[in-house]
DNA sequence: CTTAGCACTCGCGCTTATTGAGTGCTAAGA
DNA sequence: TCTTAGCACTCAATAAGCGCGAGTGCTAAG
């Protein structure tokens, strides 16, 4: 296991110029290459010497016999994880970053421009992970009557969420009836999360009391799974940019590509890697095969978890191939989570 | 111009199947293909003078010396246009359709069900153009106080379409005064278009009754800026199955399928074709270099607009290549757009 | 007007040759 | 022991040559 770590100073500093240089050229780097890159005073040979080395170590590989190297997953591993000086962004990009996500947007809006914004800044496909709701508190409720003994129901949670939903009820109510319910609701279950308000109103038709209707527990059922279905995991996924993943010759395998593009339609892939991000603290990178998911072979994903009020409520990131800028797109990935996660802050 | 239709019934049979198999085979169809295809009993050099023929009044054309023919622009004109039998499809398969549109689901849910049922039926992309809301008449507003003077105004129109943004204000308002403000607005306005209550507030304002507060001005301002931009013009649309346009040998240009797929995302190409095929009664079609943009060059797009209350409201449609099978297609867009048609009316 | 016959074209797939970038190995020098 | 010049070797990539065959246009006869 020394092994791995068992890295001269002078091997290092050339592997760290092969991934640079590789992830700028997308083409195997030589030896006489690196020795003009590195700007070490070493022959070709004694590079050559050390790629062998670094080979054996699995950090760099070569496509064939008579090319240059390029790095191994583990050898991009070894780089993120060790050899990678990420600088913060200065503070004029970050004013930038800013004003493209307004607090004052709705949510979908602000989820939206932060994942045109990843892939615009990046040249990659920027995503962004819906918010779990598992936290979510409710705000207020509102009942409309429609045609045929249905009933739209709008509600508003964590202040500015709001969603709708249209119910069947057994008889047709009122709209004063329908008013009444809603002040019912609004009046006493401001603040609580769904689930409470839900045992709280089975508890007082048990009591029959009955001031409680019965479609206000569908309503509040209903409510309650669109805002904390199954523990709070949510199922989708905005993605902007795919188009941009195409420039890169590594992708130019049609059939690959047309996988990976389907993989992005059909969501589960993306979102279960996603989910996993969330419990990392900051940034996730993972690295080609490191996904678990051949589809993603060749692709990296940068993420990080976005929050409100100290809490992860999502994950956001950039895919592209293996070799991208990680340097440069890190600290945009960083610090687009961040502003989100203000602007939804902001915005309570 | 005569000259056009100055077409054999035999040529034109020739042709037919010449298209059709085209479209079956993705490959250049040659005389000794067609005399056995087409069941006539002629000689394949009848059929290569004919093929001239159709070549000199730009129906087909050869790809080069050796090869067969394929249709040309014009030919997938005049097939669409006068040699296609299309037939409705069966109950059965509607009713497959019809279990995928639940009029109960909200608007933007039942929009993404036509346009992913389109792209799995028919295998290419499905598209759906956001209604359009020129003539939304106002149902109901809700007012409610965020922190530092903002308040995030729900409304819904036409039924059942809710939708919401947050507002400044100048001053702190109480629940109380925010709900009078709604119920005024409630009471007074239900059923009319946001033009005429915004003129109608503007004339309270200018009377000074002053039992209108500015900030209800701003939110129907607002309200109706969302719902009647610009003369009712939409600026959305959904896309799904792109990934299934990959399948096509002809698709099989990398940078071509970029720009392709950029023109997806930057959206207001695809969007200013489906401007047009709103005005049409019925199914519209595109075929490859009549969109007028060189991006769809290859492509074609078979729309149909759906409306609501015997009024178009958007359009949907699928784009494939431009050898995609239209009978098949034609009647699938058909069904789906008097579907979503009927499903949204039907939630009224 | 149709059709058999035929020369001709040209893309496709195959093999073969050439090139050159880059390697691994060896042996000499520090 | 480490470095390095030298050198033979490997192998992808590109080009070139070539036969095949599908399909054509043309001509002349029925």
């Amino acid at each position: 296991m020394a092994k791995e770590t068992a890295i001269g100073v002078r091997a290092q500093q050339l592997f760290k110029t092969l991934v640079e240089r590789y992830i700028k050229e997308g083409q195997p780097v030589g030896s006489a290459a690196l020795v003009e890159a590195s700007g070490l005073g070493v022959s070709a040979a004694t590079v050559r010497n050390i790629m062998a080395d670094l080979e054996a170590q699995g950090l760099v590989m070569s496509p064939h016999t008579s090319a240059g190297r390029i790095p191994t997953t583990q050898g991009y591993r070894f780089f993120v994880d060790t050899l990678l000086s990420v600088e913060p962004l200065d503070e004029q990009q970050i004013g930038k970053f800013m004003s493209e996500l307004n607090p004052d947007d709705t949510l979908p809006g602000l989820l939206h421009s932060a994942s045109t914004l990843l892939s615009s800044v990046t040249r990659l496909a920027g995503m962004v992970m819906l918010p779990r709701h598992d936290q979510s508190t409710f705000r207020h409720i509102e009942f409309l009557p429609l045609q045929d003994n249905r009933i739209l129901v709008i509600w508003v949670v964590n202040e500015k969420e709001v969603q709708n939903r249209i119910i069947h009820v057994n008889r047709p109510y009122t709209p004063s009836e329908l008013q009444q319910a809603a002040n019912y609701l609004n009046d006493k279950f401001a603040g609580q999360s769904p689930q409470a308000i839900h045992s709280a109103l089975l508890d007082e038709l048990r009591s029959a009391r009955k001031s409680v209707n019965d479609f206000m527990v569908t309503a509040v059922e209903m409510a309650e799974h669109a805002f904390g279905e199954e523990a709070g995991k949510t199922d989708d996924y905005l993605l902007d940019g795919q188009s941009n993943l195409m420039e890169y010759a590594e992708m130019a395998n049609m059939e690959k590509l047309q996988r990976l593009f389907d993989a992005f339609e059909r969501k589960h892939k993306v979102l279960s890697l996603l989910e996993q991000a969330t419990s990392a603290q900051g940034i996730q990178i993972f690295i080609g095969e490191e996904s678990g998911y051949k589809v993603f072979d060749g692709c990296s994903f940068v993420t990080a978890p976005y929050s409100v009020e100290g809490k992860t409520v999502g994950v956001l990131g950039v895919i592209g191939p293996t070799r991208l800028n990680y340097e440069r797109v890190i600290p945009i990935v960083d610090v687009t989570a961040k502003l989100l996660g203000a602007a939804l802050n902001n915005s309570r």
